[in-house]
DNA sequence: CCAAAGATGTACAGATCAGTACAGGTTGTC
DNA sequence: GACAACCTGTACTGATCTGTACATCTTTGG
């Protein structure tokens, strides 16, 4: 008993936004990718702003879980985690409709720190943060919140020159820096 | 004699373009905030476009002089420097009006690798790399060219959480990253 | 003083924007 | 079969978008 028509309008909405943007793509434009009619889309979001909300809290959702699994795939130390959250992002990187993090791209049309897109893309880096410190004490590592937020500035260094000037290779060097500044945290 | 009217438009077009974002500024925004006719404003500029790229290589220009210098000012020798680009960037996440780096936020906006605006912004991040591979070079630092990626990955990350969460302290642990990358790479 | 160059304001075209009104169609359920 | 819940297409509003036309100033140089 799901409300499939309205899964299905965020699920492609999300598709459209990640790949055109926000502000370029409007409701029209939707319902000629989605064919859902526009009359829906407003029973299910009473704005413009709500679907994207919702979006990006199924981007969040998603984008997680499937990091998450990725890396547990990759390796079952906390050690290994950590080191392998890189090379799940130069595979990301690698796919052929990569478009940089849709939550950096929000934050960059939405600049107000009170703006609710701006919040949900701010939420989204601190879960990320908290699992990167969590995987930190679990490997035993000195000081977890402290590496966490340098592993973090890496990771998102990395998406940013990736989208910038294309290619893994700032997965690579950024898993190099990350293999340095976690030899300096153990014990 | 300078063409005043034109730099003067770039120059404030500049400022309404960073607060708040090229697709949320209208040309009639603009002759509102510059108080320049729409008239001249297509005289000078064939379209919006053309004037986004003008904004950004002034953009460029007045960064990364204003960058450097401030690097200069706090320290004089090349491994003083590497360390001081982050203290810069601390300074700059405080000013009031940070919103970002306005190169990001292009990148954001015009997604497609082959957009003048998207190459404009590749360019300016590429020559700041240079810039830090070249003081790498000069402080007699390991393999100036992977250092000079990651530090400039560290400063990409700490751009984007500056702006997603606020405060300079993404830059105080950028910096203490660095030093231990630093530290990695003397002889 | 006069002519060329540059700047201005207004008004508009044609497209697109978010969002709504309305009337009709489809679906499931008792 | 009937009622309710949901979905549809079309047409519209009023605002805004980029870009242009045109007639009128202001400035500048010789």
């Amino acid at each position: 008993m799901s409300a499939s028509k309205k899964d299905e309008l965020v699920e492609k909405a999300l598709k459209v936004f990640y790949r055109e943007g926000f502000h370029a793509t409007g409701m029209d434009k939707l319902v000629a990718e989605t064919k859902i009619s526009k009359t829906s889309m407003y029973k299910h979001f009473r704005s413009k702003e709500d679907l994207i909300l919702a979006t990006l809290k199924l981007r969040d959702e998603r984008f997680r879980s499937a990091f998450v699994k990725r890396i547990e795939e990759l390796a079952t130390d906390p050690k290994g985690q950590l080191l392998a959250t890189f090379d799940t992002l130069g595979e990301w990187f690698q796919e052929t409709d990569f478009q940089s993090c849709m939550f950096i791209k929000a934050s960059s049309e939405c600049q107000e720190a009170a703006h609710p897109i701006h919040k949900e893309s701010a939420d989204h880096k601190h879960i990320l943060r908290n699992y990167l410190e969590d995987l930190a004490q679990k490997a035993n590592l000195k000081n977890p919140p402290a590496l966490a937020t340098q592993l973090q500035l890496l990771q998102e260094g990395a998406i940013v020159l990736a989208h910038l000037h294309g290619g893994n290779s700032p997965a690579i060097e950024a898993k190099a820096a990350a293999e340095a500044l976690i030899k300096a945290a153990e014990v």
